[in-house]
RNA sequence: GGGCGAUUAGCUCAGUUGGUUAGAGCGCUACCCUUACAAGGUAGAUGUCGCAGGUUCGAGUCCUGCAUCGCCCACCA
């Protein structure tokens, strides 16, 4: 509901239509923007959908609905009793043409050529020696009108030693062929200590004596003031002050207020009444500029042959009309951010949260409210509000910090329209009737609550001139009608977007009023959102949320990472980089998109996504690069044929806009792709064998008790059930921080690596055993189970149909001693709870060292060049407990490296022709040897030996030089030089078993 | 101008309180269509952890400076 929407509105009725906001009015347009709305609305929506978010759609709420509109004029009707909401000055990028502010976003600046003019201003009472005339420079000869200052440096001197230095410094960056340039512009600084600084020293001691100008032109003294905008450097080092015309020097205006301001201009560009009377009228840039010139020449203060010099100016032009911008001070509505002072009748008790800061002797107090800004703040720093990454909470805290008040209103014609009816006075009798009017429109309030309206007035105490304020809550078109009928006339303007915004939390859940919903869901949990609107969206949140409500809107803000495209830049849809989630799920479905972006969001870091082009006619892909990506149109290099591009749908002709559209997609989501494919697969599988599935009756030791008889328990089974507990507690703890790549990594590892590659694999061999056939049947559908609640938030989709074929086949989940029935969804199944009972350190090192001997089983495979289908025989050195631990796992080393132990134990006798490994585990180590009689490659045997030698010997000589070095032995921790020596050691044993598998082989 | 972050394999990124010779995915090489999965499996190659100092027995990890890139803010939504 911002004003970006506005702004396309308007966009696409000039373009279709050719006419402007103006032709259509105020209803007219809002009618159109409503439509557009309904339009977008149903497409967002359809994204979030296709996401898979999973909202309550029946509390579906938009900002400018009538519900979130009643809390608007609530609490911007509270604000304006409190007296925090006031009217003051702001300059505002000014179009001249459409006669309305422009924010920055649609400023764009254009080089023009125009001319840097250099007037003179007289000094009053210049004391002898001192100069009769100040020169200032600038490009805009036509604000001279409305000066209030001329400032120089407070430190010319240091200023210019300053310019020199960064000067100097840029030149030794820049490379050589610029050094000329830069030579010639330290020259010419340098030079200004001779020429202008004493004169500019000079001007500065006036200027803190107190001196005065004459303003030409005009009747006004100006003073001469000392600030750090003058530039030594730039022009005559003197700069004029406009400060309702100019960024600039409306800052400088800020830091001497005394200096006031002076608007010169109408709402049309001419010149108002704040300027003689012979200019007012005239237009700005145009013609008031030229009667400046001419009359500045007539006065000599002005020499149009030396005091002209050309000059390209980056002039700001408004995107909408395209007519330059003019800076101007407008007047605009604020909320206050910082504290209030308020006199307390005497008696009264001071309301909660509220300073005392004084007590008259009649007993009357001063109290001071504690301000919107402050109570946001300390929100934050007690804790109450809990930002996530905490380095996030300094964006916060600063920007509060600042306490500047809020300026709420917007030029535009779309949002919730300011409900505040004016009426102007020009002198004190016309104050009294208008006063005596707005008391009438108060008194039509028929209840005395007086919650329905609020009345304020302000005037100039020298000429009484001044305006009525008639504020009206919701709910009292009377006292509307009233008031229009008594000559006040409605606020044009609306609220900043983000004012209604402020309210979501409680106006969504029926704020005012205290709803059901209210107290059930007020303060929310979490909010998940972008670091970029941390201020203007949550700090507003905080503040609104407890002034409206006296608690805070949640406990936890998580700042997400954002996806950046290749190049490390913010997606917009100027830069024609952004990517259509729809793009992304047509192509990869919508959980390997969530997959893939649960995996990126890391904590510290923003992600990169370089994306391609894919042609919508032969499917190749094509790089986006910065320069295609904002063509209107692209020729596939494969097939020669044009397709568009998302950024013509806004920016091409209507001819790009029919061509057919090139997705645009990442291979960042392949991962996601795959990994969902392979969960797809790894649940086909274990729904096919799960055919007679029954829950345990095995007793509650079932789980924790191997089995050697093949009917409980394997050791597979007890290891991936540890693994399993252990990773359920580890994503559940991740997913509790908001780590979410943490959590998308563990649940790939343990279901891709531990899951699928090893247990899986295992069942295999099992399930052709019908004794060990129901176990693994029941750990299987037990892991698989609670897998699929583990993935669910992140794969919706996919985890959902898996559980609804999973109840077909095993309804019942669960082991002994107790089975479950599964819930009808996984969406409301509950959440795994890891169970601590199951892990098992001892087991799942023993099938580490399983893993250690299958790989390097395999590892002498591949060394070897053994077919795969060729079988193998290998035995293994080991100490007896390892032997015993390994021996019934010898169906799993035929099948999944077609190889066949002969042999486990601290006796066995390797074979006469072996390739030869030996690693550390099994406490003492593990050797395995491979009967290689039928393959033997000598060569190959000696050079991978050789390597693996060299490898281990490197190991144990830094070991050595580290145990040798006696700062290391002395001051480090003892496990830790123990843990080195223990390390050393099995080095060393590893270095003779492979020595002497060397020398065997020669 | 102010604030924040990043810099690790060809690419995109992990690396928890400092402690074995730094990891993953993609890509690359070799072999394999093994009855869940070739969108797969097994094995393999690949790094001056941006640069320069410092603290420490020990630094990718802590400190300082520099460089490069990016984001936010600068009375804009």
């Amino acid at each position: 509901a911002g004003i970006a929407t506005q702004a396309v509105v308007e966009r696409r009725l000039l373009e279709e239509e050719k006419k402007s906001r103006h032709d259509l009015g105020r209803e007219g347009l809002v009618k159109r923007i409503w439509e557009w709305k309904e339009q977008y609305e149903q497409r967002i929506l359809g994204q979030l959908r296709q996401l898979g978010c999973s909202c309550d759609w029946r509390r579906l709420r938009f900002t400018l609905d009538d519900q979130c509109a009643r809390a608007v004029r609530e609490t911007f009707f509270r604000l304006f009793q409190d007296g925090k909401i006031y009217r003051g000055k702001r300059l505002v990028n000014w179009d001249t043409f459409l006669q309305t502010a422009v924010s920055d976003d649609e400023v764009f600046k254009e080089p023009v050529k125009g001319h840097f003019w250099h007037f003179k201003y007289p000094v009053i009472d210049p004391r002898p020696g001192e100069p009769t005339h100040v020169t200032i420079a600038t490009t805009r000869p036509e604000t001279m009108l409305g000066d209030t200052a001329v400032a120089v440096h407070p430190d010319p001197a240091a200023a210019l030693d300053g310019a020199v230095e960064a000067l100097s410094r840029k030149r030794r960056e820049a490379p050589a062929k610029e050094h000329g340039v830069i030579d010639v512009q330290i020259e010419a600084i340098s030079g200004r200590r001779q020429t202008i600084l004493p004169q500019l020293i000079q001007l500065r001691d006036m200027a803190h004596r107190g001196v005065k100008l004459r303003l030409p032109l005009t009747d006004r003294e100006i003073p001469l003031i000392a600030d750090e905008w003058a530039k030594p450097e730039l022009g005559s080092g003197a700069v004029k002050i406009t400060p309702a015309h100019d960024e600039n020097d409306y800052a400088v205006g800020q830091r001497h207020p005394a200096i006031g301001a002076i608007n010169i201009m109408n709402p049309d560009g001419t010149l108002n009444d704040g300027v003689p009377t012979k200019y007012r009228g005239l237009k700005m840039h145009t013609s008031a500029r030229a009667a400046v010139i001419a009359d500045m020449e007539a006065a000599g203060l002005f020499n149009p042959e030396t005091d002209r010099e050309d000059r390209e100016i980056e002039l700001p032009h408004s995107d909408r009309s395209k007519t330059p911008i003019e800076p101007y001070l407008a007047d605009q509505w604020f909320v206050k951010m910082g504290a209030l002072q308020h006199g307390q009748p005497k008696g009264m008790a001071i309301p909660k949260g509220y300073a005392k800061l004084s007590e008259s002797p009649d007993g009357n107090m001063l109290v001071e409210t504690p301000g919107l800004a402050q109570s946001a703040m300390d929100a934050v720093s007690d804790g109450r509000v809990r930002i996530v990454p905490e380095r996030y909470g300094k964006t916060y805290l600063d920007w509060l910090g600042e306490k500047r008040d809020w300026p709420v209103g917007r030029q535009l014609w779309w949002g919730h329209r300011i409900p505040v009816w004016t009426r102007t006075f020009q002198n004190k009798t016309e104050r009294e009737i208008v006063w005596k009017d707005a008391l009438e429109v108060a008194r039509q309030e028929r209840n005395d609550e007086g919650n329905g309206c609020e009345l304020y007035h302000e005037w100039n105490p020298d000429t009484i001139a001044g305006i009525a304020f008639v504020c009206i809550n919701e709910g009292y078109p009377d006292l509307e009608a009233k008031a229009e009928s008594l000559g006040f006339v409605r606020e044009p303007e609306v609220l900043d977007t983000w004012f209604s915004s402020a309210l979501w939390p409680h106006s969504t859940l029926g704020w005012p009023d205290e709803t059901p919903e209210l107290k059930a869901f007020y303060p929310t949990s979490t909010l998940v959102t972008s670091r970029d609107i941390i201020t203007l969206w949550v700090a507003r949140m905080v503040l609104a949320g407890l002034y409206n409500m006296g608690e805070v809107p949640f406990r936890e803000v998580y700042i997400h990472p954002k996806i950046l495209d290749g190049y490390g830049e913010t997606m917009s849809k100027s830069k024609g980089n952004g990517v259509d989630p729809l793009d992304v799920i047509d192509k990869f479905g919508a959980d390997a998109l969530r997959f893939g972006l649960a995996y990126m969001a890391t904590e510290t870091q923003d992600v990169r996504m370089p994306v391609e082009f894919e042609c919508p006619h032969c499917a190749s892909v094509i790089p986006q690069t910065k320069k295609n990506r904002t063509l209107p149109q692209i020729e596939c290099e494969k097939c020669g044929k044009a397709f568009g591009t998302q950024w013509a749908q806004s920016h091409g002709s209507e001819d790009d806009k029919r061509l057919p559209r090139g997705a645009v997609v990442s291979e960042r989501f392949e991962l996601g792709r795959r990994f969902c494919n392979k969960l797809w697969n790894a649940s086909r599988f274990s729904l096919m064998n799960l055919e007679g599935h029954k829950t345990a009756t095995g007793g509650r030791g079932e789980a924790t008790k191997t089995a050697t008889t093949g009917r409980g328990f394997m050791l597979e089974d007890r290891w991936i059930l540890s693994r399993l507990a252990t990773t359920t507690g580890q994503v559940t703890e991740a997913l509790e921080a908001f780590r979410f790549a943490d959590a998308a990594r563990l649940l790939y590892a343990f279901a891709w690596n531990d899951f699928c590659d090893y247990y899986v694999e295992m069942t295999k061999a099992r399930f052709a055993i019908p004794e060990q056939r129901p176990a693994a049947q029941r750990v299987l559908a037990q892991v698989l189970d609670a897998l699929l609640r583990l993935l669910h938030p992140i794969v919706p989709f996919l985890t959902e149909e898996v559980w609804q074929l999973l109840a077909r086949v095993a309804p019942n989940r669960g082991l002994a001693p107790t089975a479950i029935k599964a819930s009808e969804s996984v969406c409301i199944a509950a959440w795994p709870v890891a169970d601590a009972a199951a892990i098992d350190a001892e087991i799942e090192a023993q099938f580490a060292d399983f893993q250690a001997v299958l790989g390097a089983v395999r590892e002498l495979r591949m060394g070897q060049n053994i077919p795969p289908r060729e079988a193998v025989e290998f035995c293994v050195r080991c100490n007896e407990a390892t032997a015993e631990l390994l021996r019934p796992m010898q169906p799993y080393f035929l099948q999944m490296a077609k190889a066949t132990p002969t042999g486990w134990g601290p006796r066995v006798t390797p074979p006469e022709v072996a390739a030869s490994s030996s690693i550390s585990g099994g406490r003492g180590g593990i050797e395995i040897y491979l009967d290689v009689s039928r393959f033997i490659d000598v060569g190959a045997e000696t050079a991978r030996l050789a390597k693996v030698l060299e490898q281990l010997r490197g190991f144990a000589k830094s070991m050595e030089a580290k145990l040798g070095n006696e700062s290391f032995v002395s001051r480090a921790p003892a496990e830790v030089v123990q843990q080195q020596r223990d390390k050393l050691a099995e080095t060393h044993g590893q270095i003779t078993s492979m020595e002497a598998a060397l020398a065997k082989l020669k």
